[in-house]
DNA sequence: GTGATTATTTATCATATGATAAATTTTTTC
DNA sequence: GAAAAAATTTATCATATGATAAATAATCAC
């Protein structure tokens, strides 16, 4: 039985939604996805991933409870997805592979920490600037209503702060 | 050779220091301790950790650089250092402690990013709230002014919300 | 226990960001 | 390619938080 099987999503359209418990660990083979929330009904974009990063609703995928994240396609987007349960019975068998899994974590934890510290003491200004500075990229791919919400600022905002040079 | 050993620690004492790539992990057996690091000379608490958690500089213990943070403790504090190129290489031949780990990093990894989504988009107002409620004891027993930077707001501005009922 | 140090609060003023509404630009759809 | 929809910017006003300084309270050292 196969554990990756290639799916492919429009533009806007909704890989996972809210609601479900995530089963699945997606590698993205080509396009930008997005993991997103509503907080009071308004839209908040956790995370992006582009070619050649895994996305997976961790808090789902660790604890089997239900997600309150969706993942949305924000270009047209080929993903490679894996059934979690039958990679999770391999590592049984293949520890090399649990280990592979485990860097990736690793990884996964580092960035997120370095994330917190840059909203804990930096300014809106200071976050955006350094968004540019190392993912040019997600300028030009992503909406900028998207990166207002991922840098914890509106769009309005985002936009007088672009606006100021 | 053991992989273990209990070391105790005077209150405001440090227990690891910036500058040396991070090769211990800690478990807290008794008292509390953070993880720092300065910001523009400013001392900037990262995270608390009381009895019975696992504490470490995960950037520089995953990637083997220097570490830009510190450990102190905030009480008397003993805890127990593992030797952490010795219970990597258990994993070799223990797959089942490697799993432990694993699961141990997913955790601190859910718990990161709920931490991001609560500095995203709740007010300090709420943060503080919401701290207070989860975890009565951090107010206990650690100082405000570590909080107020763990919260990401200044000491003056955590004492303006408490004050305000 | 007294003086010195450190932590916390209070006050004042400045500013970055939010909220809302409207104008403009860009993208999509047919 | 024109009309409609969506994204972005601009403007105005309100407010939460920062910066600084000073007052008070709590803790520590001897």
């Amino acid at each position: 039985m196969a554990i990756c099987k290639e799916l492919e999503f429009k533009k806007g359209t909704n890989i996972q939604s809210i609601g479900h418990t995530c089963r699945t660990i997606y590698f993205v083979k080509k396009g930008v996805v997005r993991i997103f929330y509503y907080k009071d009904a308004i839209d908040i974009t956790e995370s992006f991933e582009f070619e050649n990063a895994f996305v997976a609703r961790a808090e789902s995928l660790f604890t089997g409870k239900p997600s309150q994240k969706a993942i949305g396609a924000i270009e047209d987007t080929t993903m490679i997805a894996i059934d979690s349960n039958k990679l999770f019975r391999l590592f049984d068998s293949h520890s090399d592979l649990e280990r592979l899994f485990r860097k990736i974590i690793e990884a996964s934890y580092v960035s997120t920490v370095n994330r917190i510290e840059s909203l804990q003491f930096n300014t809106a200004e200071e976050r955006y600037k350094t968004l540019l500075k190392a993912s040019p990229n997600v300028l030009k791919r992503i909406p900028l209503k998207f990166i207002a919400s991922y840098l914890g600022i509106t769009q309005v905002s985002l936009s007088r702060i672009r606006a100021s040079k």
